[in-house]
DNA sequence: CAAACAATATAACTTGATGTTATGAAAATT
DNA sequence: AATTTTCATAACATCAAGTTATATTGTTTG
C-alpha cells in the first residue's frame, strides 16, 4: 500500500492502483500509523511526502508485493497446467518410438512442465498407477479387458507391420511372395512384451511358424541399429515405423498382418484427480494422436495395405 | 503458513510456530485449497506431504515472511530511536569542539542512526527549526531570551576562558599579572558570533580594552593550528578547552572572566513531534552533558578558578 | 483573501477472513 | 481391534477492510 501511494504520487491514485477505494486506503494508513506510533506521511503536506520510516517499510512492502505476485502467477501457471510435473510411463517401444517425438514438441510448448518418464508393461503400469507413482500410462490394452479402477482412453488402433531397413532386399522389390520372408532372421522384442506375442501371432497368420531369432531383448534404439546393419526383420506397431518416416531408418513391408485386438491408449487412476499439468499433457497427446491417426491411415493405405 | 507447516512437519506444530490454533490453520488451508482448486497437501497422508504447488507457494511465502519480519524489526528500531535520521545544527565552535566528540560515541552506540549536521547561529537556527529543516539545535542562549515557539533545555552553564597553546609563555608561568596578557596577539572568533562579543566583554572585565587581533574568522581547527604555531591567545568556552584535555593541544589560563549570561542548551520546535532517533540523541546529549558538567566543574576549579 | 477546487479524513455500515473452543473423523501405531 | 495422534468441522466472536456519503483540510486562483 505504501509503495503504491509513493509510486503513484497520491493517496487517491494509490488506492486506484490497488483497486481499492480512497477511504479504505486512508483508513488503513491511519490504523498503521497508530499502530506504529509514528507518522508515515508528513502532516499537513498535500503532495503527500513519505517519512523515513515509510520509505523503509515501503521497500519491504515492495518485496512482499513482488513475492505475492510471483506466487499468484505460479498458481495460475500451475492451475493452467502450464507448470508442474507429469509422471508418465509406458511400454518401451511406444515410448521411444512414438511418444518421445511428441514429448519434444510438448516441452517446447510448455517448458515449465517437467516430465518424468519410466517404462513398464501393463500389469506393472496398473500397479504404479494405483499406488500413485505415476500419473498417466501409455500402453496397448485389449479393448475388452480394461483394468478395473482405471480409466482408459483409446488413442490409436493397434496395427502391426513387418519392418526392416530401407536397404533390405525385400524392401526394394516391388513384389514378393510370403515364402520369401521366411528366409530372413528375426529381431524379437523382449520376451515378456506383448509385441513378442504379436510377432508369433502375426507370422502364424501369414503361414510362417518356424522362424529364426537373431537378436532379442533390445530397446528400440538397438533394434534400429541391428536392423540397419543386417537383413533382419521384425514386427513393430505401424505408428512406430510411421514416426521414423522422415529419418528413413526403417520401412514397412507391404504385408497385411492380422490386427491384434488391442488399442493404444491412455490409462489413469479414476480415483485420483489429475493434476493440471497431467491434464494438459493428456489433452496434448489426444490431439496429437487424432492428427497422427489420420496421417497413418493415409500413408498406411499407400505403403502397407496397398494390395 | 505453508512454510511453517512444511518446516515444522505438521499442521498442529506449524500452527504453534505461527502462534495460532490448529483449527485456524486447518481452515485457512482448506480455504486456500478451494480457492486454488488444487490440493496443497496430499490427501489422506498423515505425515503431511506438501504437493508441488505447495512447495512453490511456500517458497514465495518464505520471502514474504522474511520481508515482513524485516519490516517489523525496522519499525522497532525506528520506534526505539535506534535507526533513523537526526538533523542537528549548532554554533561552529561548540559543534566542532564539544559535540563532535560525543557524536563519535553516539555513532558507535547507534550505528543505524544517521546524523546530518549543519552550522549556524541562533537566529538562523531558530528559522531552520521552525521551517523544519533541522530537528535539534545546540546553541548558547540568553537564559531570559528563549525564542518563542521553541523549547529550550539548558545543558551546560556558559563559562569562557582565555585559551592558548600549552607551550605559551603564560601557560608555563605559575603566576602572572593581568597586564602581561595584553602583550600577546589575539585570535578572534568569526565576527558575527556571540563568542566575538564575549571576547570583548571578557577582556574588558579584566581591564583590557585595547587588544591586537592577529587572526579571525577561522573555524576551530584553524584556531588550534594558529594557536599551536604562535603565542596567540583567544577566548573559548571552557567546555571546548576541556574536551581537548587529552590531546594537549590547548590549555586554559587561570584567569577568571566574567560569565556571559548564556547557557548552552538544546533547542527544538515545540510544535513538531520529535522523531525517535532525535529523542534518543537528545537524551544522549543530556546524559553526556550532566556527566561533562561535573567533570568540568572539578577540573575548572583546579586549573582556572584556582585562585 | 475569500472562493473554488482538489485531496484526504471521517462516519456508518457490511462483509469476510481469521481467531477461539469443543468435538468429530481419520491415519497411524500398538 | 484398541488406542493414540493428528487433522477437519461446527458454531460463534471479532476485527480488519471493503463500501458510499460526507466533512475537513490544504492548495490554488481571481
Amino acid at each position: 500500500m505504501l509503495s503504491a501511494i509513493i509510486d503513484s504520487g497520491g493517496l487517491g491514485e494509490g488506492a486506484a492502483a490497488l483497486n481499492k477505494s480512497q477511504p479504505s486506503v486512508s483508513r488503513s494508513l491511519a490504523m498503521l500509523e497508530k499502530r506504529l506510533g509514528a507518522r508515515l506521511f508528513e502532516k499537513g503536506k498535500r503532495p503527500l511526502r513519505p517519512t523515513e520510516l515509510c520509505q523503509t517499510l515501503a521497500e519491504q512492502g515492495r518485496v512482499v508485493a513482488n513475492a505475492s505476485e510471483a506466487a499468484q502467477t505460479a498458481a495460475e501457471l500451475y492451475s493452467g497446467g502450464k507448470a508442474g510435473t507429469a509422471r508418465i510411463a509406458g511400454t518401451p517401444i511406444f515410448m521411444d518410438g512414438v511418444i518421445s517425438g511428441m514429448l519434444a514438441s510438448f516441452q517446447s510448448a510448455f517448458p515449465d512442465v517437467t516430465i518424468h518418464q519410466t517404462y513398464g508393461y501393463l500389469p506393472e503400469l496398473c500397479e504404479q498407477l494405483s499406488v500413485g507413482n505415476i500419473d498417466l500410462a501409455i500402453c496397448p490394452v485389449k479393448t475388452n479387458a480394461v483394468p478395473p479402477k482405471l480409466s482408459f482412453k483409446p488413442i490409436l488402433r493397434g496395427r502391426n507391420v513387418i519392418a526392416c531397413a530401407p536397404s533390405h532386399p525385400l524392401a526394394r522389390k516391388s513384389a514378393f511372395k510370403l515364402e520369401d520372408i521366411a528366409a530372413y532372421p528375426w529381431i524379437a522384442p523382449p520376451a515378456g512384451s506383448p509385441l513378442y506375442e504379436d510377432l508369433r501371432m502375426a507370422l502364424q497368420s501369414i503361414g510362417i511358424t518356424d522362424f529364426r531369432v537373431s537378436f532379442t531383448g533390445g530397446s528400440l534404439a538397438s533394434i534400429f541399429s541391428v536392423m540397419a546393419g543386417s537383413n533382419s526383420l521384425t514386427v513393430l506397431p505401424y505408428s512406430v515405423v510411421f514416426m521414423q518416416s522422415t529419418t528413413k531408418i526403417i520401412t514397412a513391408l507391404p504385408v497385411k498382418l492380422e490386427h491384434p485386438e488391442r488399442e493404444l491408449g491412455l490409462l489413469w487412476d479414476a480415483d485420483r484427480p489429475l493434476r493440471p499439468a497431467v491434464k494438459r499433457f493428456h489433452k496434448f497427446l489426444e490431439a496429437e494422436f487424432t492428427d497422427l491417426a489420420q496421417r497413418i491411415d493415409e500413408k498406411g493405405r499407400q505403403d502397407v495395405w496397398r494390395r
